[in-house]
RNA sequence: GGCGUGGUAGCUCAGCUGGUUAGAGCGCAGGAUUCAUAAUCCUGAGGUCGGGAGUUCAAGUCUCCCCCACGCUACCA
C-alpha cells in the first residue's frame, strides 16, 4: 500500500503523428485515470501530468510528405489528442506538449547539467548520410538486401524476411528510403549516456527496490513482465546509449556546449523529461511548487505505459534522474500489454484500429460502454482482444441488464411507492440477503457494502483494475438480488414497512454506486447523481467519505431527501450498430495499402529470352479514368503511349478513384491481343503489383520518364 | 537466433510459496418471477489446465524438451 504524501502519476506522452485509438486508451490512460480519479476522492495529493510527444526524424517526413511543416504536423495532432483524451474523459491535471518552450528550457538543463557532472562520452562514429536529402538516416530509413538471406527489402535494423536483427552497413547496396539514393558514411559525433556504468545499482534497484541503502519499493508489487524485462536487459549487460541525433526537428543540444550545432536531444533525453516540464506547467498554472513532486521522497512517482517503453521508464529514465541527482525514481511502472482488434493487432498503417473521436462520432454518448469494455478487457498481465460482438455483449448484458436496470428499478419503485422520497425505515426489521441462509438487518447490509467498497479501492491500489470493476458490478448484482429475495412489488400489499427496509437499502446501493463507477466510468457517476437528484461525487473525499458513513452505518442518501423521476443508465446496442462498426474497419482497412507478408508464390515455369523478348512493355501515361458501368471492378483507361492513345480496360476500380489516376505514370504491355471487356476493347494491359491480400499497386519509373520507352 | 512474458471451460480471465471433487463473469439449458430496457432471480451442463517426458506420497502449480502468441533485442519514436 502506498502511503506516501503526494502521488505524481504520467501515462505515456502519444507521438503526434496519428491519431488516438483504443490501444492507446487500453495502454496507459484509462488505468493512469481510474487510479487518479480513485486517489482524489481519497482525499491524497495527486497530480496527473501528460503531454504530446512532438519531436522526432518521423514527423519531418510526415511534413514533407504533406507539404506542411512540421510544426503544423504536431500542432495538429495535439488538437486531436486534446480533443479525443477530453471527450473520454481522461482527467489529467495538465496536458503538455513537448514544442513548449518551458520543455526546450527544462529538457536542455537537464543536459546541461548531465554534461557538467561529466556524466557524458562524447565519441565519433560513422553514419549513413543522405546527401540528397541533406540529414542522417535512422536505421529505419534505410533499405537493402539482407546479408543474411538475401531479401531485397531488408530495413537498416532488423530484415523482416528472415527475422534477424541488424545495423545498416551490414545492408549490401543500402538506399535511403527518404530520396532513394544511396547514403554516404560520414562521421559524426554524440554524447553517450554511460549505462553500464549505473548497471550495478540499476540491478539492485530493480530487483530488491533498494537503493542507497534504502528500500524504495517493494518489487513483487510490480508485474512479472515488467521486472522479467527489466532482468533481461540487465543480463544482457547494458552498454552506452547515445543521448543525441543529427536531426533537424527536436530540442537543440545547448548552444554553449562545443560541437552542439545541429545537434538534437534524443527521445531518450526529451519525451520522459516532458513529464517534468509538464508538471512545471502545471504549477505554474495553478500556483503550486513543482520541486516536491519530482525531488521529495514522500511523493510516489508512477508511470503507466505500453509494454513496448518498459525499458524506457524502468532502466533509461530512471539512471538518467539518478545520474541528475535530485530526482526521485518510480515506485511502480505498471505497464499494461497490447490489445488486438478483432483477431489482429491494431496498426495505425494498416488502418486496423478503432479511433477514439471516431467512436465518440459514431456512437455519441457512449464514452462509458467504451471505457467500460477497455478496462473489463484491460491488457494487464497478457494480450487482450476488442472485437464489437464482445463490446456489445458486455454492453447489453451487463451494463443494461444488470447496472442500469438495478438503478432503474430502484428509482421506479421509490417513485411509485414514496413519490420519490428516500423512505425512513425500522432498523429492528429482519431482511432476506443473499448468500445467507439467515435472514440480515439494514446495517449489516451496510458493513457488507462497506466490505465491497473496501476490496474495489484495494484492487484499484494494486493496478488490479479489472477486479475492481467487476466488484462494482458484484455491488450491482447484490442490489438485484436483494430486491428479487425480498420482492418489494408483492411485499408492498403485506408488509409495507419490510418495503421501506428494502427499498432504502436499494438507494444506499445506488448512491454507493455514483461513487464506485466515478473512476471508471465518470459520466454515468454524474448521471446517477443526477437520478437521485443529489449533487455530482465530490473528487476531494467522495470514497474516504462513503467508507467514513458506512462504517458508522450512516446513511450514504438521507431518508426524506427527493430523488429524481426514472430514466435509463444505458440503451442497448443493436446487431446494426455493431454490424456497421465491422464493415466500417473492414473497409477502411482495405483501402490502406498493406504490408507485403513474403509468403513465396511458386515461380513459374522457365521461358526463353526469346520468349520474353516476345513482349512488349512500354511506359505510359493515363490521360483519362472513368468507371464501366455494371461493372465493379473496372476501370476504362485512355492512355497516352508517346507515339498514340489507346484505350485499356483494367481491374482496378476497388483500389483507385478515376480522379486520382490522371497523369499517373504506369508501364503496360502494348502488344498484347485486343480483347472486348463489357463491351468495351482492351488494348493492352497495365502492370501492377499485387501481394498477399490482393491489393494492387502500380508499376512505374522511380522519376519521370518519357511515354513509350521500352522496358526490358 | 537470443532473452522476457503468456498459452486454464464456447468467450474473457482468477488460481500465492505443489495438497480435499480446478474457480468467476458472460454465453448456453431448465425452472421461478414481473418492479424493471424480453431485464431479474435460482439451478445445472461444460475443462485429459498448449504437447511430451521427469521429480514427488501428491503438479495447473517444480525440472527438462518441444509447439504457439506477443514484446524486447540496445540510433523509428
Amino acid at each position: 500500500m502506498n502511503l506516501k504524501k503526494r502521488i505524481l502519476v504520467t501515462s505515456a506522452l502519444p507521438y503526434a503523428n496519428g491519431p488516438l485509438h483504443i490501444g492507446h486508451l487500453a495502454g496507459a490512460y484509462l488505468s493512469a485515470d481510474i487510479y487518479v480519479r480513485f486517489q482524489r476522492m481519497m482525499e491524497k495529493d495527486v497530480v496527473y501530468v501528460c503531454g504530446s510527444d512532438e519531436h522526432g526524424a518521423a514527423i519531418t517526413i510526415r511534413a514533407q510528405k504533406d507539404g506542411i511543416s512540421p510544426q503544423e504536423v504536431v500542432d495538429k495532432y495535439h488538437q486531436e489528442f486534446q480533443e479525443a483524451f477530453d471527450r473520454i474523459g481522461i482527467s489529467f491535471d495538465i496536458y503538455h506538449r513537448t514544442s513548449a518552450p518551458i520543455h526546450h528550457q527544462t529538457s536542455q538543463d537537464f543536459f546541461r547539467t548531465l554534461n557538467d557532472k561529466g556524466e557524458f562520452i562524447q565519441e565519433e562514429s560513422e553514419q549513413y548520410y543522405d546527401e540528397k536529402a541533406e540529414q542522417f538516416l535512422a536505421d529505419r530509413y534505410i533499405k537493402g538486401i539482407c546479408p543474411k538471406c538475401g531479401y531485397e527489402e531488408a530495413y537498416g535494423d532488423q530484415c523482416e524476411n528472415c527475422g534477424s536483427s541488424l545495423s545498416p552497413t551490414e545492408l549490401i547496396d543500402p538506399i535511403s528510403t527518404l530520396s532513394n539514393e544511396k547514403p554516404i558514411l560520414k562521421k559524426t559525433s554524440h554524447w553517450y549516456l554511460q549505462l553500464d556504468k549505473y548497471e550495478s545499482w540499476l540491478r539492485a534497484w530493480i530487483e530488491t527496490g533498494e537503493l542507497d541503502g534504502s528500500v524504495l519499493h517493494d518489487p513483487t508489487d510490480w508485474k512479472n513482465h515488467v521486472v522479467g524485462q527489466c532482468k533481461s536487459w540487465l543480463d544482457g549487460g547494458l552498454q552506452k546509449r547515445s543521448m543525441t541525433r543529427d536531426l533537424d526537428w527536436g530540442v537543440d543540444v545547448p548552444q554553449e556546449i562545443e560541437g552542439s550545432k545541429g545537434k538534437k536531444l534524443y527521445v531518450w533525453m526529451d519525451a520522459p523529461i516532458g513529464y517534468i516540464s509538464a508538471t512545471k506547467q502545471w504549477a505554474l498554472d495553478n500556483g503550486k511548487d513543482w520541486e516536491p513532486y519530482w525531488k521529495d521522497n514522500d511523493t510516489a512517482l508512477i508511470h503507466f505505459i505500453g509494454k513496448d517503453n518498459i525499458v524506457f521508464h524502468c532502466l533509461i529514465f530512471p539512471a538518467i534522474l539518478k545520474a541528475h541527482g535530485e530526482y526521485i525514481l518510480p515506485i511502480n511502472v505498471p505497464a499494461n500489454q497490447f490489445v488486438n482488434l478483432e483477431g489482429r493487432k491494431i496498426s495505425t498503417s494498416k488502418n486496423w484500429a478503432v479511433w477514439v473521436n471516431e467512436y465518440l462520432d459514431d456512437l455519441p454518448g457512449r464514452e462509458d460502454e467504451l471505457r467500460y469494455y477497455m478496462i473489463k478487457n484491460m491488457p494487464e498481465t497478457k494480450d487482450s482482444e476488442f472485437t464489437w460482438k464482445g463490446y456489445q455483449e458486455a454492453v447489453n448484458n451487463e451494463l443494461v441488464n444488470n447496472l442500469a436496470n438495478f438503478v432503474n428499478r430502484v428509482v421506479v419503485l421509490t417513485n411509485k411507492y414514496y413519490e420519490g422520497v428516500v423512505p425512513e425505515f425500522d432498523a429492528d426489521l429482519m431482511i432476506e440477503v443473499p448468500g445467507d441462509e439467515m435472514p440480515g438487518f439494514h446495517d449489516t447490509e451496510m458493513l457488507t457494502l462497506h466490505d465491497m467498497c473496501q476490496d474495489c479501492a484495494e484492487y484499484i491500489r494494486k493496478f488490479d483494475f479489472r477486479s475492481a470493476l467487476k466488484v462494482v458490478m458484484e455491488v450491482s448484482s447484490r442490489g438485484n438480488q436483494i430486491l428479487q429475495f425480498n420482492e418489494p412489488w408483492k411485499q408492498i400489499k403485506v408488509d409495507e414497512d419490510l418495503v421501506k427496509v428494502v427499498m432504502n437499502i436499494g438507494l444506499q446501493y445506488v448512491k454507493a454506486l455514483s461513487v464506485l463507477t466515478y473512476p471508471f466510468m465518470p459520466f454515468t457517476s454524474a448521471r446517477i447523481s443526477e437520478l437521485l437528484n443529489e449533487d455530482h461525487i465530490d473528487e476531494r473525499d467522495g470514497f474516504v467519505g462513503m467508507l467514513n458513513l458506512l462504517c458508522e452505518d450512516e446513511p450514504l442518501i438521507q431518508s426524506g431527501h427527493t430523488i429524481g423521476s426514472a430514466s435509463h443508465l444505458f440503451d442497448r446496442i443493436s446487431d446494426e450498430t455493431i454490424e456497421e462498426q465491422v464493415n466500417k474497419l473492414k473497409k477502411s482497412e482495405k483501402k490502406e495499402g498493406v504490408k507485403n507478408e513474403n509468403h513465396a508464390i511458386p515461380v513459374k515455369e522457365t521461358i526463353s529470352f526469346d520468349d520474353f523478348m516476345k513482349l512488349d512493355i512500354r511506359t505510359a501515361t493515363i490521360k483519362h479514368a472513368e468507371k464501366v458501368k455494371k461493372a465493379d471492378k473496372l476501370l476504362k483507361l485512355i492512355v497516352d503511349l508517346g507515339f498514340e492513345e489507346r484505350t485499356v480496360v483494367s481491374g482496378i476500380a476497388e483500389f483507385y478513384d478515376p480522379q486520382e489516376l490522371e497523369g499517373k505514370e504506369v508501364s503496360m504491355i502494348v502488344n498484347l491481343a485486343p480483347r472486348k471487356i463489357k463491351g468495351i476493347e482492351s488494348n493492352g494491359m497495365i502492370l501492377m503489383a499485387e501481394n498477399q491480400k490482393g491489393v494492387l499497386s502500380f508499376v512505374s519509373p522511380k522519376e519521370k520518364w518519357e511515354n513509350g520507352s521500352v522496358i526490358r
